[in-house]
DNA sequence: ATTGGGACCATTTTT
DNA sequence: TGGTCCCAAT
């Protein structure tokens, strides 16, 4: 795989470097437009484009908006080429509307930008150099689940009890290690105690795993990209003089690796913008440092520091709530942020007896709103610090027909049926996949048992072979006895899928054949996956088809977005799709829709805004977390993460709590939130029933008085919707679950669904045309 | 070999 | 409360 290595070299030397000046004078309406409705220093921003950088930018003050025009006016208006800038986010959303906002302004002169997150453009580095560090360039992505399944196997092969040693703790302590930059040999090193010093040796065998099944996982991704800068300087040197341009984004949650690779890629030009906002580092956890950013001037003295402080996002109250409850946090520089919206409603507060009654405040001003303000669904957001908080809100909207998504919780490329077939092309794409192999040998049942499976993980161990091949050697070595022939069978099959006539599945790189829809759609069939499913005949089962239909969707989409840039791709579509699959989150396919309420987490509201917010939850052990409050420094991220949510709201900010609430299957009694009562009395306004506790001796009135402006909040009574064929509270009889009640009406049409509550299954949503329902 | 039931578990945030 | 893991029965 070294073989492009001399490729590089001459890249090197007759390839892209100086910055080629337009010889056209920059259009002047173009530079008009770039500046248009720019404060003064957000043009300083947009206009500082030599040596380092700092702008500092509050919540809300278009940071956004001067990333991309600055990356406009680079290309447009100095000329500098397109190619020889990076841009790097922080989600590949980000990425998706940097680059479509630059487009407007450039249209087709945007060219080639390297815009992306700092995953996605490590893959890239090592999809193309990786092969210097004596690594395939067909590397799988792992991802969790993978990773967790490889940590156990080491810990097994050590003859290590899971249950002493728990697996997610090595995995998180390894992690930590590598988003501080530190390779097995590194981490050894600096291990504090004897427990850190095992598991600096279980990461050396985690990493020669790694190597074998030709994977990397997310950490690697940076750290590997860090290493191969570092062990070789001539590929720096290369992407040093191709980079020439860099702007970062949310710098303030970089972590070690990731500050190390900016630095090593900037050193020489110091070209380097980064942007950020110290208030809202809200990553430590997953290794992000604040003192990236705090000591960005240290770190480039000759860098010039830009604040933005002017608010376009959030009214007064709001903003003065937030900027309240960031103010109690000890390590940070003070900063003034200001808006000319002034007046506005005020922060309103509401204290629920319990969960239930949480959501249907929620809820019903929900209503409120859409009804009497015609405020569209999707204007609205509730805000929770943990997923597992989701679930009453969702029964609640569910009761009252109002349309929400969900961003986060279980994702889509993680459910078993999607994450079972990529696992089929993952190991088409790469035979020594062993996490893959591992999960479908036996998927679905073709007769191949635990006995038999653990002689060829015990061959692969002692010849040193990926499952694939031990497999290939079981079977010609007659080791596994009467499964012999289902194993050959196994084996016939996959390799069926690569050598049919119609085209093969491109293995190690030609990419003529299939179309990727037809190709998955192919494997789904081919291995009986779809027929099990339809054998089962459950409404889970359905639920599972619909999902590889939506996965079949996805390729579609892939293919038609990615049309022409796969031709110049060395590389095969799917190939190209895995990658893409293995690196986006939900967030990342949320798109704001008009007509939907959006629920999600704090830290997946990041970037986001809304004109009218539900903070829920607002209480000691949830918000700030109990596992967080511990600490000073985690208390502070705690209240970080607060300002964060606060500001996201444009126009009204609803914060909520309760004073009991279930906590894993058990009541529980809850304290309001501290950073309630760091928010002055005067921006809040208490609704329904007070003086239970909470700000109560805070505010001197409980009662709602009707403020300025706005609708009236309290109570709007309302009843779900009836006139559906079947009504609410209907009890009817299901030939699995049994006897139930209906809670909720879904839709009308063909593919209506009832959300029933059974007696003994719980919850659940069923499609009418399937659920051959009867009346109870 | 597959299935089901039951015990047990743990509950933060995610590229 | 729900999900996962393990074991026992088929």
């Amino acid at each position: 795989m070294n073989s492009d290595f001399d490729a590089d070299l001459d890249e090197l030397f007759d390839g892209p470097v100086e910055p080629a000046p337009s010889t056209v004078g920059p259009p002047s309406d173009l530079t008009e437009q770039i500046f248009a409705g720019l404060n003064p220093a957000q043009k300083q921003a947009v206009e500082t484009t030599e040596g380092p950088l700092l702008v500092l930018a509050g919540a809300g003050s278009g940071k956004t908006r001067v990333l991309t025009n600055r990356i406009a006016y680079l290309i447009g208006v100095c000329g500098i080429p397109p190619e020889q800038i990076l841009a790097v986010t922080f989600t590949n959303k980000a990425a998706g509307e940097m680059k479509e906002r630059v487009e407007k302004l450039l249209g087709p002169a945007m060219g080639d930008i390297s815009i992306g997150t700092f995953h996605s453009i490590g893959v890239r580095i090592l999809r193309r150099d990786i092969g210097h560090l004596a690594r395939s360039r067909g590397f799988v992505i792992y991802d969790d689940a993978d990773t967790l399944g490889v940590i156990k196997e080491v810990l097994k092969a050590d003859g290590l009890d899971p249950k002493v040693h728990d697996p997610r703790r090595i995995r998180w302590q390894i992690d930590q290690w590598k988003n501080a930059g530190l390779l097995p040999p590194a981490a050894a090193n600096q291990a504090r105690d004897l427990d850190e010093e095992m598991i600096a040796g279980l990461y050396a065998k985690y990493q020669r795993k790694l190597g074998d099944a030709e994977a990397l996982d997310f950490g690697d991704l940076l750290l590997l990209t860090a290493e191969l800068f570092r062990s070789h300087p001539r590929v720096l040197d290369y992407y040093r003089s191709k980079y020439s341009y860099i702007l970062v984004d949310e710098y303030q949650d970089t972590n070690g690796v990731q500050y190390g690779l900016i630095g090593q890629l900037a050193a020489e030009h110091q070209n380097l913008c980064v942007v950020g906002d110290p208030d809202q580092s809200i990553y430590a956890w997953r290794g992000a440092d604040i003192r990236n950013i705090l000591d960005f001037e240290q770190d480039y003295p000759d860098a010039t520091v830009i604040k933005l402080e002017q608010n376009y996002r959030s009214t007064q109250p709001i903003l003065s709530g937030a900027s309240a409850v960031i103010q109690n946090n000890y390590d940070r520089k003070d900063k003034d942020l200001f808006t000319e919206q002034e007046g506005g409603s005020p922060i309103r507060f509401f204290e629920a007896e319990d969960d239930r009654e949480e959501s249907q405040f929620v809820v019903k001003n929900i209503l409120a709103a859409n009804r009497a303000e015609d405020v569209p669904f999707g204007h609205i957001a509730i805000l929770y610090r943990t997923n597992a908080q989701s679930r009453s809100f969702e029964e609640e909207l569910l009761k009252y027909d109002v349309p929400y998504t969900i961003v986060g919780g279980q994702r889509f490329y993680e459910r078993k049926e999607i994450k079972d077939v990529l696992s089929y092309l993952r190991l088409l794409v790469n035979p020594r996949d062993d996490a893959a192999l591992r999960r479908i040998y036996n998927v679905p049942a073709r007769g191949i048992g635990k006995a038999s499976w653990e002689k060829i993980e015990a061959h692969a161990v002692t010849r040193g072979l990926s499952l694939m091949d031990a497999m290939r050697e079981a079977v010609e070595g007659q080791l596994v006895g009467r499964t012999t022939g289902k194993l050959a069978a196994f084996l016939d099959m996959l390799d069926n899928f690569r050598s049919s006539p119609e085209g093969g599945l491109a293995i190690g790189g030609t990419l003529d054949g299939l179309p990727l829809e037809d190709m998955i759609a192919r494997v789904m069939d081919g291995t009986g996956y779809i027929r099990a499913l339809e054998k089962e005949d459950t409404p889970e089962a359905e639920a599972r088809l619909e999902n590889l239909t939506e996965l079949l969707n996805s390729a579609r989409d892939f293919h038609a977005v990615n049309e022409d840039e796969l031709a110049g791709e060395e590389r095969s579509e799917l190939e190209l799709y895995l990658d893409q699959v293995a690196l986006v989150s939900d967030l990342d396919s949320y798109e704001d829709r008009e007509d939907r309420v959006s629920m999600m987490t704090v830290h997946s509201a990041k970037g986001l805004e809304f004109p009218i917010v539900f903070l829920v939850g607002m209480e000691e052990r949830i918000f700030p977390h109990a596992s967080s409050s511990r600490d000073e420094a985690g208390l502070e991220e705690e209240r970080r993460l607060c300002y964060v949510a606060m500001t996201r709201a444009m126009d009204h900010l609803f914060l909520t709590c309760a004073a009991e609430r279930f906590r894993y299957g058990d009541r529980s009694y809850q304290s309001p939130s501290r950073f309630l009562q760091e928010i002055p009395d005067e921006l809040i306004e208490t609704l329904g029933t007070a003086n239970r506790g909470a700000r109560s001796r805070y505010s001197d009135s409980g009662a709602s008085s009707g403020s300025s402006r706005g609708y009236d909040y309290s109570y709007a009574q309302d009843e779900p919707g009836e006139g559906e064929s079947v009504a609410i509270g209907t009890r009817v009889r299901h030939p699995v679950f049994g006897r139930g009640e209906v809670l909720a009406v879904l839709g009308s049409d063909l593919n209506q669904k009832l959300r029933i509550k059974f007696e003994r299954a719980g919850v659940k949503t069923v499609m009418v045309k399937y659920a051959n329902l009867e009346l109870a």
